[in-house]
Formats: structure tokens, sequence, C-alpha cells
DNA sequence: GCTCATTTGTCCGTATGTATC
DNA sequence: TGATACATACGGACAAATGAG
């Protein structure tokens, strides 16, 4: 008796498992909960959601190419289509922390002229290095919502210094 | 015709590499060869060690981790676990120095209120950067090993003053 | 403070063998 | 037999985090 496990087919009806797959993924777009430039999940993630192979998941993933629904660059991941779309990019690990932050302004957790959070502070919150914890405060400050005094703190900027929203 | 890349697949039996490689690890630990706090090889040195593709050995190391035998940091490696049990890191470059000094000290190399080697003598003997040795005499200074006279030099601590074993 | 190498994390691309319908 | 589906395995690329100089 081998110690693989045997390959067991499980047929869920008369319709191709990746079809079921390529139609699912086709729903969301059109229904636009999948906008054009947005990722689609990772292969993995999708596997888990259909609970299929991962060669079945790309089997569905080259259809929906092939349909120019969506485009896929490699080692990075499947976006909605055509790629002439306005690019969604996944935002960066010190984007969602700066994005984090600003929600927290936005809702009032940190007010105007109040000091934020110590560098130390974020980077046990955000379990991120002092580089990216950095890299997301200097850009709340490019952006106009905080500004730091040296050797005293970063403080959220006054209201009216805010960005407009887009 | 078929001159391009066939025969990627190597099988090795009827048991899969990955778990060949688990086995190996268990093994290693269960015979008391890799010791609760230890770190294992890098990824790559196990890619080399078993001849096997660097995904086949995260497999592995995957299986591991969900057996509560290792636990892995990023960026660092992993280490024989569980990571409630006692955490052995493995000693940073700056905590080595401290160490051969208070080995020192202990055998009587250094004697209680004599010098200790100037920084560029341990930057020699050591091999280490200015910051490195600097952050080795602060450790020193912060166990009570040693204590530091501006601009003269740091001195052994008095016997009384060393840190208990534990 | 910056740069570099190292290491783990996460992807995609490809290929083979096998099992089931 | 051929289409479908799964498990295994190798490879390449880039991102993120860390320690070291």
């Amino acid at each position: 008796m081998y110690a693989l496990a045997m390959n067991k087919r499980r047929p869920r009806g008369p319709v191709p498992v990746y079809q079921l797959v390529f139609n699912a993924v086709k729903a969301d777009i059109d229904a636009g909960r999948l906008k054009p430039g947005q990722s689609l999940p990772t292969e993995a993630e999708m596997c888990e959601a259909h609970n299929a192979s991962r060669q079945t998941v790309r089997r569905a993933l080259a259809d929906l190419r092939e349909a120019g629904l969506i485009y896929t660059i490699r080692a990075e991941g499947s976006y909605v289509g055509p790629p002439d779309a306005p690019k969604i990019r996944e935002p960066l690990a010190f984007e969602r922390i700066a994005d984090a932050i600003i929600e927290g302004i936005r809702k009032g957790t940190y007010k105007p002229d109040e000091v934020l959070p110590s560098e130390s502070v974020m980077i046990e919150e955000f379990g991120a290095a002092k580089k990216t914890v950095r890299a997301a405060v200097n850009l709340l400050r490019e952006q106009g919502w905080a500004y730091t005094v040296p050797a005293i703190g970063t403080f959220v900027a006054s209201r009216d210094k805010w960005p407009e929203p887009r």
C-alpha cells in the first residue's frame, strides 16, 4: 500500500468545475463586484474558495484570459482587464498603514493637533518594521495629513490641510 | 522535437519528497541532533541537502509548523519549537561578542577593575563593525559586567556586581 | 541615516503521473 | 480513448523583513 493519497475525482454535476469557476468570476465582474483594474484573489485563495485544485483554477483563469476578461502578470497576479484599463495596484505595506491612520483621523480617533502614536507603538500595533512605519508617516506628511515636530512627535494636521477626497 | 525540458519531476519512490524532508527533520529532532530553540538550516541549504526545490522544502516546513515541531520567523529562519517552549534564539553578532568577553572575565583573562581592550582592538579582534562592538559593550554595562569611565576606558566590574548565573 | 546581502513570504509558469468518468 | 481533475515537483520572479557594515 502506498503512503500516497489516492486521487479522487469529485463530480459536482454535469458542468466542469473549471467552468463553474469561470462563471463565478464572470458573474462577479458583470455584477461590478470586481471592477476593471482590480486584482483577483490569488490562485491559492480561489482553490480554497471553490474547493478545487490549482490546475483546475488555472484552467478557468486561462479561459478568462482568452475571453479578454482578465489579464495576468507573472509573479504578481491576475487583474480584471483589459490591460489598458485603469490599474488599481494593491497597496504596499506602508500604504496600508498610512490608510489605517488616515481612517483613524477621519473617524476622530486622532484629532487635529493631537499627537499620533509613537514609532515604537506603531511598530507593535501594525507588526511592521521601523522603516515601513517611517515610510507611512512620511506619506502622511507629504499628503498633508500630519506634521512632525523634531524630538517631540508627529501630530495630526489641522482640518484645512487635509487633502481633498478624490 | 522534444529537445526542450522534459522530465522535470523526479520521482524518488512512493513517498513524496516533502514527506521525506519532513521525516528527516523530525528524526533529527527526536534523536536530539536538533534541540529546542536551535535554528534549522535555511531553506536554500535544505534544498541543497535534499536536492529538492524550495517549494517542496517549504511544504515540509509548513507541515512541521502545523505539527508544532518548529516555528518560523520571517527573514530570520526556522527554529525547533514550539514557540512557548524555551526560546533559545541564535545569538546575534553583538551578543556573541559580549559572550566572548564575559568568558574572558570568568576565566580571569580580564580581571576586575582592569581595563578592557579598546574599541579599535575589539573591532580588529572580532572582525565586527564599530556599531556592533558598542552594542556588545552596552550589553555588558547593562548586565553589570563592566563600567565605563568617559574618555578613559571601559573596566571590568568588581566581582560582586557580576550577574548571578541563571 | 543609507546600502547591502540574506532569508522568508508569496506569487505565477510549467511538467509529470495517476485516477475517474 | 479522451476530457476532467488532483497531487506532486521543479523553476523563476519579486516583495518584505532583518541584521550587518
